[in-house]
RNA sequence: GCAUGGGUGGCAGAGUAGCUAUGCAGCGGACUGCAAAUCCGCGGACCUGGGUGCAAAUCCCGGCCUGUGCUCCA
């Protein structure tokens, strides 16, 4: 089955055919680093962190671009605010985006491209579409000229020029009074007093917040590639005014082939927003379950659905990833992994899981296949057939670890495996002691007594569980 | 208002025409002294009104509800 995705523009799948046979260029709109990351964040790094790596996995050479715009109006608020450098506030806050995706094992992009780094060729291009004519100079900035092309519009949101005329009503003062039409969008705003600016032929300024993925992605993928990303509240105006600036200045359409957009985050059914108050943070929601807990929650749901987050989908995801987790962790623990190929099992789960990832990346699918294996593994853990629990451990790995990264590293599942030992060991003569106590209770049919040390157990962290070979415990 | 998605069982959420989705929860059962864990089984859904078809959750048209965008946003 062909790889297929959702493509913005054409609003159809279809199937992907790559400028380059066997490679693919990816460039994905990155965070602004003013603030924390939030699950949003999260959700959108996670879902092209599995894109990518479904396209490893089916054989392309991947070149996967993710930008910071690490200069806007809302850091540089925040830097007057707290009087520190601007780049101060960018800085801590990438610095917080890679420890949380590293937790939330986020493959690192190719490159991260920051748009103070930029500033030489944003400027060429901003000159060549002055030159080209689609762009022009005022007092305050320059702008580009929707004008020029106006069959651009609405290339990813179906809204027409007439349509946008109504909505905007009387924002055009708000948005740059040097504007001779107020469609027209800024790609250089000249400083203000107190602001940061670099010099230009139109003078001290910065860039406007669309030009720098024009820039950034033809300057690292070319003239034409092959996958642009990004939130679906991008779609309008960032990345329509990528299509106008990137074409403009080429003078070729489409420079990007297939556009792709991930689903918002819902909480109680609106999009969360720092404004409505329901607001979580990337540590938020890792001081309550681990890292790849909400890795499993956010994929969840296909990359383009809207996602509802709550404490209790949280809650929910976590008891099931845990589940998941352990019959993993036993059976890695005490057998190992061995090729799956030969088991028609995990032959068909292959290949269901991989239709589900083939039709636009369709992760709610891999999932259930992976939950299927797993429940095959439960029983075969069950009935100790060592080469099929070897062959799910090697399946699993490779589908629910390294395709949708929500496994652990085994060395670091042996290692907890371990630390839980270690812990028994600690209160292994008491806990011993104390279930020697029950069974002789049992055995005397004292049943008061025996609940009342599983009670004490619990106590101390200590669940037992009356198997058919014998009373095991565990921590809690 | 315009644009663009979506409306599936208690919850989450697949499924584009005929075949049990799946997981959690619920109910029943096995096992157990009772539990726990595990296993087996069961019930329960396709917003609404038309249309096309032998056959529609699935295609077409209308309505209703709802998310998002039209302003910074992943």
């Amino acid at each position: 089955m062909a790889l297929r995705l959702y493509d913005t523009r054409s609003r159809s799948k279809r199937i992907l055919e790559t400028l380059v046979e066997g490679e693919v260029g990816i460039y994905v709109c990155g965070i602004t680093p003013y603030s924390p990351s939030h699950i949003g964040h999260a959700r959108q790094a996670i879902a092209f962190d599995i894109i990518v790596r479904w396209l490893r996995k089916s054989g392309f050479l991947v070149n996967h671009i993710t930008n910071f715009t690490d200069i806007d109006d809302k850091i540089i608020r925040i830097a007057n605010e707290e009087n520190i450098d601007f780049l101060d506030v960018a800085n801590r806050n990438i610095d917080d985006y890679f420890e949380v995706m590293d937790l939330l094992n986020v493959n690192r992009a190719d490159s991260y491209p920051r748009v103070t780094e930029t500033i030489p060729e944003i400027i060429d291009m901003i000159a060549k579409l002055i030159e080209n004519g689609n762009a022009y100079s005022s007092h305050d900035g320059v702008y580009f000229e929707i004008n020029t092309a106006p069959e651009k519009y609405g290339q990813l949101t179906g809204q027409t020029l007439e349509m946008v005329r109504e909505g905007a009503g009387g924002r055009v003062s708000e948005t740059g009074t040097g504007k001779k039409n107020h469609r027209d969008f800024a790609l250089w705003k000249i400083a203000k007093p107190g602001e940061p600016y670099w010099s230009s032929p139109w003078g001290d300024g910065r860039p406007g917040w669309h030009i720098e993925c024009s820039v950034m992605s033809l300057q690292h993928l070319g003239e034409k590639f092959d996958i642009h990303g990004g939130g679906s509240d991008l779609m309008f105006p960032h990345h329509e005014a990528e299509i106008f600036q990137s074409e403009c200045c080429l003078n070729h359409d489409p420079v990007v082939q297939y556009w792709i957009h991930n689903g918002m985050i819902n909480v109680d059914g609106e999009k969360m927003s720092k404004s409505l108050g329901n607001f979580w943070t990337i540590r938020d929601a890792i001081s309550k379950v681990h890292p790849l807990e909400l890795r499993y929650c956010l994929i969840n749901a296909p990359y383009r659905q809207p996602v509802e987050f709550n404490d209790v989908m949280l809650q929910d995801s976590s008891s099931h990833y845990r589940k998941l987790l352990a019959t993993y962790g036993e059976a890695l623990s005490n057998y190992g992994k061995t090729n799956w190929k030969n088991s028609s099992f995990l032959q068909q789960a292959e290949l269901e899981f991989s239709n589900g990832m083939n039709d636009d990346f369709n992760t709610r699918v891999a999932i259930v296949e992976v939950q299927t294996v797993v429940k095959y593994l439960r029983e075969k853990l069950d009935s100790n057939l060592e080469d099929e629990i070897s062959a799910c451990v090697s399946w699993l790995s490779e589908f629910a670890g390294k395709v949708l990264g929500i496994l652990p590293d085994d060395e670091v599942i042996r290692k907890n495996i371990l630390d839980v030992e270690n812990e028994k060991m600690k209160i292994h003569d008491q806990v011993m002691d104390l279930i020697e106590q029950r069974q002789i209770a049992r055995n005397n049919k004292d049943w008061d007594n025996a609940d009342q040390i599983r009670d004490k157990l619990n106590h101390i962290g200590v669940v037992v569980e009356d198997s058919p070979n014998g009373p095991i415990w565990k921590l809690k």
